[in-house]
DNA sequence: GCTTGTATACTCGGATACAAAATGTCCGAGTTCTACGGG
DNA sequence: CCCGTAGAACTCGGACATTTTGTATCCGAGTATACAAGC
């Protein structure tokens, strides 16, 4: 099991725009440059965030990203269902019904399939973690300088 | 994010294995027929199991396989992780590092990387989950006539 | 009739093709800024 | 000198290739069985 890059980048995304939230919309260039990511696969990722509902984007020459939320209120649940399509690691296919396996046991298969909930119980419990933290807990959580050190040099960056 | 089909085959395969105990070692043929699954695949991920340690396998013309540990004794994080390999769902590319993001903050760079702690953090939530339940547990959970019906209908199977 | 040797059929084990998904790239639609012409 | 208009540049948006991962299959190595021959 692996999840995409593009969760990684998204998050690294959604704080650094939190922290220049003096300067949106932060176009895409921007941002690649800025964690050295290619450029046009970045965006692909961000306009899935958008669709999401957790940016916002604006076309035109001054355009760019931001956030549509303050980042209280943006998980990183949110982030990873809106990166990764939707998750869901463990997929029952219910095997327990083909085959020999299946024939004559109609009556057990009214109730739900006990590996599908076992695997359910830890997936949920790895949701809850996510649902737990928020793109602000993250910006808390960064050393003290980052955001100051964030604003200066993207400013630097000139434009 | 997405978890193999091998994973379902994997429990379904050792919790009857658990039940034939008398029978075995069971071959990857008859298994295969139980769930209507590709003999030849099957006996792939199988192959994993037993390199893990969790299956036991004889060669030979009455060979097949077995569990190499009570049910007790088998999470269904053993199995996850022998039949995906090394489970890492979120794989942090220290892309902070990277780009202008990168530049003159190396004494930030000693401490983890703030987005990689959260989400290891949601990762061992679910590990514990599936450390937590075994073969065992998932046999006490299904339904009383299943393991009877199992061993019954196999029997049944001829051979 | 019993033992022994050999051939055979069936099993696991790893190396080899095929398909799907993730990754990476390209072109088109829309908006703002700028430059030029007119008043 | 100020205003209006038209052109151009830059941005997002979605559609199109390429690489990696997962799925499926094939052939070779090894062992217990069954049969036949000899004692």
């Amino acid at each position: 099991m692996r999840l995409g890059e593009g969760v990684e980048w998204g998050l690294h995304c959604c704080v650094t725009l939190a922290w220049l939230e003096q300067e949106w919309p932060v176009p895409t260039g921007r941002l690649a440059a800025w964690f050295d990511l290619p450029p046009e696969y970045l965006k692909k990722r961000l306009q899935a965030l958008t669709r999401a509902g957790i940016l916002a984007s604006v076309p035109g020459v001054r355009g760019g990203f931001s956030l549509a939320r303050p980042p209280e209120r943006i998980t990183l649940m949110d982030v990873v269902a809106a990166v990764e399509g939707p998750v869901e690691p463990f997929r029952c296919q219910e095997i327990r019904q083909r085959g020999v396996s299946g024939l004559g046991a109609a009556s057990e298969f009214r109730r739900a399939c006990g590996i599908a909930t076992a695997m359910r119980r830890a997936e949920l419990a790895w949701r809850r973690e996510l649902a737990a933290q928020t793109i602000a807990d993250l910006m808390a959580a960064a050393p003290a300088a980052s955001a100051e050190r964030t604003r200066r040099r993207y400013a630097q960056m000139g434009g």
